[in-house]
DNA sequence: GGGCGTCAATACACTAGTGTATGGATGAAC
DNA sequence: GTTCATCCATACACTAGTGTATTGACGCCC
């Protein structure tokens, strides 16, 4: 018997929502319309919406750090650059929803700024591995992730052309 | 008689509401109660929560409008400091909740766009005024102001210190 | 084939908010 | 001093959602 829910497929779905409709869209009744079952399941899964938020923001917060692990990984190249044209490429509306959710919810406020310091310290040791002295990387790398932030919330993707020329003036900027 | 309420009152109340609660805030009945009213009033002075909205958008867009003339005429030294010391220097609380009310309304993602493109244009005319040429001037004030975005809307105020060195790197990056 | 654990449907009482209709107070205008 | 517009209060019906309690279906294990 395949039919049957998990938790999991709970948060997948939140996630989903969140993504699509933003934070306000995290509630028992509508997701359980969504899914096709009643509130019975959602409440049986988990004791409140409270849980079923922090479920949520756990998995997020999974997926964000994996992100820049891949990353990390994700190239031959530079490896500021190959960061750059993933962060800057990729779907954020998942982001967008966390941080305009953090703004009302503490735990959300929390797993962003975990993850927040997580990504700076990320940066600032890709441009203190490109040699600029700590003080300088660390005011830079600020730089850079608010750019980044501004452009994620912002919610107006680039267009192609613009965005390589983008990022050759983000690089520029934290270059020496 | 000067205990009776007009629409500003309204929209100021939900200004400030907007900037201390967001978004979610802004509803009929709790802005009553902070007032010391019955809905009675506000139904009286709005025909329904979305013109409330619409004053509450107007009214943010005018102010936005002056701060930049403000930020213009602000000062006798470089324009382009002074605008980032006072963008940077404010209390963003307001920004920060009328960009993530446009996530959800219609109305206020064009409230914000058109402020957008304003202070887009504004920052773009500065750099170019500044020598650099056209192209790389619209390429650079974009940047430079999904950084300020990025910084309102992390929600972490800079202690002045550190302040001083981001205005000074940022004006660095988009100098020639 | 009874009992048990797992998952879901349903019905209930509750809360917070919308918008409407109606009526009351107050001051100005004549 | 009546009439009228302005502003607010109150009561009502309505909607969308929460959380709880009870019950039911299904598969498994023995």
């Amino acid at each position: 018997m395949t039919e049957q829910l998990s938790a999991d497929d709970w948060t997948r779905q939140g996630l989903k929502a969140l993504a699509k409709h933003g934070f306000t869209a995290l509630k028992a009744d509508p997701l359980a319309k969504a899914m096709g079952v009643s509130r019975g399941s959602f409440y049986w899964h988990f004791s409140d919406l409270g849980a079923f938020h922090a479920a949520v923001l756990t998995r997020w917060r999974e997926i964000a750090a994996e992100q820049i692990i891949a990353d990390v990984e994700s190239g031959g190249g530079e490896p500021l650059r190959a960061l750059l044209r993933r962060s800057l490429g990729a779907r954020l509306d998942l982001e967008r929803a966390v941080r305009n959710w953090a703004a009302f919810d503490k735990a959300a406020e929390t797993a962003v700024r975990a993850i927040d310091r997580r990504r700076l310290d990320y940066i600032e040791a890709l441009l203190a591995a490109r040699g600029l002295a700590p003080a300088v990387a660390q005011t830079r790398a600020q730089v850079l992730y608010w750019s980044f932030l501004g452009y994620a919330l912002s919610g107006t993707p680039l267009p192609p052309a613009r965005l390589a020329r983008v990022i050759d003036e983000l690089i520029r900027m934290v270059s020496a």
